[in-house]
DNA sequence: GATATCGTACTCGGATATACATTGTCCGAGTGGTGACGG
DNA sequence: CCGTCACCACTCGGACAATGTATATCCGAGTACGATATC
C-alpha cells in the first residue's frame, strides 16, 4: 500500500505556488523544473489537481497554475484526495457474506471494516489540520539567506 | 493508494482461528473455503503471516494453521504489516534536494514529510488498539443463535 | 499379538504466469501576444 | 499615427504506450497417519 509518487511531487509544487505573490502561477515546466522531475509527467498530475479545484490553470502565452484559493484554505488532504482520489484504502467486499456460515446482519459494517474506518478517519484528520499556509511559513521560516537569494532570482527568471 | 485485498482474506480468516479453541487450528483450504475464496491465494497470503509470527503452520495430515499467541496479543496492525510491510504509505524522495533552488537542511525530514509520517502514527495507532480478541467478542456477541449452530457444525466437519 | 517399516494421502512452501494499475510520453486543442498591414 | 487582423509561440488537456506491482496458479518438499509384513 504505497501512495503515489505525485503526491509528493503537486505538495512540494503547491507549497512553491503559495510562496508567489496572490494570483501569480507558473507553468508546470517551471515546476517540473524547481525539482527536476519529468515535466509531462507533472503537467498530468498538475492536471488532476485542477479537475479537483486546487488549482486554476491559465492556457496560452504567460499562463500557467496558480493557487484556486488562499493558501490557508488548502489542506494537505486536500491534494491527496485530487491525486489518489477518495477511495479508502481499505475496501470491504463483504466476504462475511459468502460461504457456509455467512454472516446475518449485512445493514451495519463488519467489525474489521469498522476498525479501518476509523483509523483512516484519524489518518486524514491529521491530513486536513495541516494547510499550504502553514508548510510554506515553516519552511520561508527554515531557509538561509542564500536560498531565499537563490529562489528570488530563479522566480524572476521564470515570471520575467 | 489502495490496501491489498490479502488483508481483508486474513483479518478475517485470523478472527474465525480466534474462535477456535487455544492451539486447534485449520487448513488454509478450510479458511478459504469459509468464505468461498481461492484456495491457493489464501494459502499465499497465510504464509505470510507465517513468516510474520502472527500464525504457527503444522505440516502432513491433520496441520494447517493456527494462531501462534493468544488473540488478545494480536492487532489488526500486525496483520496489515505482515501482508503489505512496514514500508511507509508516503515515501519522501527528497525532491526538494535537486533543482536550482535545493533545499539546505537535509539532516531534518521536509514538513510535508513530517506531516505524513505524524498522520501515518495516528493510523497505526488505531489499528494496534485492537486485538484479533476484541474482534472476535464482538462478532460473536451479535451472532445469532442460527449462527452459532450453524459455525459448530461446520468445524466439526473440518475438524473431524 | 506387537513392532518396525514402507507407502500413501495430506499440507505447506516457494517458483512461476497473468491481469491490472501506475508511471511515463506524445500530439492535438486552445489562447494570448506580436508583428504586419491598411486606414 | 492608430486600429485591426492574421500568424505564431506557448501552455494546457486528454489519448496512448511502457513498466511495475499485485493477483492468481501450479508443482515440489515435507510430515503424519495407516497398512502391511515380519518377528
Amino acid at each position: 500500500m504505497k501512495m503515489s509518487e505525485g503526491v509528493e511531487w503537486t505538495a512540494h509544487a503547491c507549497t512553491l505556488l503559495a510562496a508567489l505573490p496572490p494570483g501569480v502561477g507558473l507553468p508546470a515546466a517551471a515546476l517540473a523544473e524547481f525539482h527536476y522531475l519529468a515535466p509531462a509527467y507533472m503537467a498530468k498530475h498538475m492536471q488532476a489537481l485542477a479537475r479537483a479545484g486546487v488549482v486554476e490553470s491559465v492556457r496560452g502565452a504567460g499562463g500557467g497554475y496558480r493557487l484556486a484559493k488562499p493558501a490557508s484554505e488548502i489542506t494537505l488532504w486536500e491534494i491527496v484526495e485530487a491525486i489518489e482520489g477518495v477511495e479508502p484504502t481499505f475496501r470491504c467486499t463483504e466476504i462475511r457474506a459468502q460461504g457456509p456460515c455467512p454472516g446475518s446482519d449485512f445493514r451495519k459494517p463488519c467489525e474489521i471494516t469498522s476498525v479501518f474506518r476509523k483509523a483512516e478517519t484519524a489518518w486524514r484528520a491529521e491530513l486536513k489540520s495541516v494547510s499550504l499556509a502553514d508548510i510554506a511559513a515553516e519552511v520561508g521560516r527554515k531557509a538561509t539567506p542564500a536560498r531565499r537569494a537563490q529562489l528570488t532570482q530563479w522566480l524572476q527568471e521564470q515570471l520575467g
